[in-house]
DNA sequence: GGGATCATGTAACAGGTTACATGATTCA
DNA sequence: TGAATCATGTAACCTGTTACATGATCCC
């Protein structure tokens, strides 16, 4: 019997915490890796490891999205300081305002998105969670639009309760989109 | 700015889905593929185009979990009927009988291991929502334990959003696995 | 004649994850 | 002396996904 585990597939959004980390000025690999502490926002969202971290920063570099230099050090190893570019910007505010598409993103990258956007520039934070309520309330009404299947069979009775869940998680992500609003809100966006 | 779009991720519930419809006799790839139709329980939990059916059997196959065997038609390209194995066999009941882990699967893998347990084995059915039930209840028993952050800062503020979303996720899931429960529920394991 | 259906695959690409490797310094 | 910290990477592996290819038949 293989084995079949799934990646936890926190890469993607683990990308765009390393940009944001960054954009408040240069720093190097193992100084980023304690960002993703647990019991702090990030290591509480995602789960990163060293070799992981680094593997991460190199595919970024390769995309454009960060530069690397080295820097020498006496009575250590040399630092390999990372700056955000011009592109790595854009890409991390561009990945900021968009809200998550698919719901079970909601618990990893909307949050993420959330504390990012909060930190680099709260004005933005409102219009965020403004856009994500506007798809999970259009969502929310095409499931309650849908028919019910009526029938006895298995089929039936499974797709009702596959919508049953979809709703409950849906209504709930809206209260607390709420609550993050109430808890977050206060910055408006300037005038 | 490159793409990064991030895979769906469903292949590894499909291939526990494909191993149940076997259960029931050997078929072949293009009459698995209807069973993922859009408005059936199957493709409303997993979207799998063709070709990549044809790899996931491929891939079946040579984790010796499924055998197949040509069968020559008149008139028609020859069919590629596959047969469920021993080992297939167990895979997908021990999959059956265990709860997910992570709360994100609770609408992709889950839904799926309560289809196929009904499906294949309704004695199942229960026993599985009782293992659920218990590992979201201590979840939840830990969320609530936690000490809430208190401070004003950023961080403090976040982790208690986290916690909220969670704590409101795992309660409705649970609620909804109540539901699970009195709508599929009748079945009692046999004495 | 032309689109739908029957029926199958494969090669290539992309991305996530980890096992492993290295080596100095600091401190109990 | 030995563990923790500083500091880095890379090669390999696995899995998911899709673009593309093929070709006959059935029915309008």
């Amino acid at each position: 019997m293989p084995l079949m585990r799934r990646p936890v597939d926190a890469a993607g959004p683990a990308r765009y915490a390393l940009l944001g980390l960054l954009v408040d000025g240069p720093r190097h690999g193992y100084d980023l890796i304690r960002a993703f502490a647990p019991s702090t926002p990030l290591g509480n969202t995602i789960h990163l490891g060293a070799s992981h971290l680094y593997a991460l920063l190199t595919r970024l570099e390769k995309d454009g999205l960060i530069v690397g230099e080295e820097q020498a050090q006496e009575a250590h190893p040399p630092r390999h300081m990372f700056q955000i570019t011009e592109s790595g910007h854009a890409a991390v505010l561009a990945w900021l305002d968009e809200p998550v598409a698919r719901p079970r993103d909601v618990l990893l990258d909307f949050p993420l998105k959330l504390y990012l956007a909060q930190r680099l520039d709260p004005t933005r934070t409102a219009g965020l969670i403004a856009r994500q309520r506007v798809l999970f309330t259009d969502f929310l009404r095409v499931l309650e639009a849908e028919e019910v299947p009526a029938g006895d069979q298995l089929d039936d009775v499974f797709l009702a309760l596959l919508r049953e869940a979809r709703i409950a998680r849906t209504r709930a992500t809206l209260e607390w989109l709420d609550r993050c609003e109430e808890w977050l809100g206060g910055q408006e966006a300037r005038p």
